[in-house]
DNA sequence: ATTTTCAAT
């Protein structure tokens, strides 16, 4: 079993205030992204690391998170095993935002180029995709096209976030008024 | 009706 100290755990307030679905999320001016990255081995998988990271000032937590990958994820690049083989991983993370539209062309140039990477994203809120002839709404449309599932958090995930990534203790994931509706509205889009 | 966003100060 997996286990690490609390301070790779996020808090419960840093989870709440930083993933809370809400539609005007005020003064939400970072991105988490929390991960779970599994190697797979034929037709099992096997959990292989978990954290979480936000942005920094200048990159976004999506690319940061590919340049972090290496380290991630050993053997992902070059030959690996005796039979001149990669291996392969998925990785399934939690972001906060959805990416933005460069993200979103960058990380499918290089999923293109990893086809022994597997992703899938969730996102909380969608980023700046409210506003008419939104480029960040291609956030969602561009990885798709490329095979990744994208998908909007729901209660269950965020459970699941909350069981995996938040230094939790005892308690149980408790869901915000209107977290159902805020899911269905941004499903929708 | 309007608010908000991987800051800028």
């Amino acid at each position: 079993m997996i286990r690490k100290l609390d301070s790779v755990l996020l808090a419960q307030n840093k989870f709440i205030y930083n993933y809370k679905n809400m539609r005007w999320a005020k003064g939400r001016n970072e991105t988490y992204l929390c991960f779970v990255v599994k190697r797979r081995l034929g037709p099992d998988s096997l959990s292989f690391d978990f954290g979480h990271l936000h942005n920094r000032t200048g990159c976004h937590a999506e690319l940061l998170f590919l340049s972090y990958l290496g380290a991630l994820c050993p053997g992902l690049w070059g030959c690996a095993d005796d039979r001149n083989r990669r291996l392969s991983y998925s990785v399934t993370w939690f972001c906060s935002w959805s990416p933005c539209a460069n993200c979103a062309t960058t990380l499918t140039r290089f999923l293109r180029q990893t086809p022994n990477l597997r992703l899938r994203i969730f996102v909380s809120r969608l980023y700046f995709c409210d506003l008419e002839g939104s480029p960040h709404v291609e956030g969602l449309r561009d990885p798709r096209r490329a095979g990744v599932q994208v998908k909007v958090m729901s209660y269950k995930d965020y459970f699941y976030c909350w069981q995996t990534f938040v230094a939790h203790r005892l308690s149980r994931f408790k869901a915000w008024e209107g977290l159902h509706t805020n899911y269905v509205l941004c499903q929708e889009n």
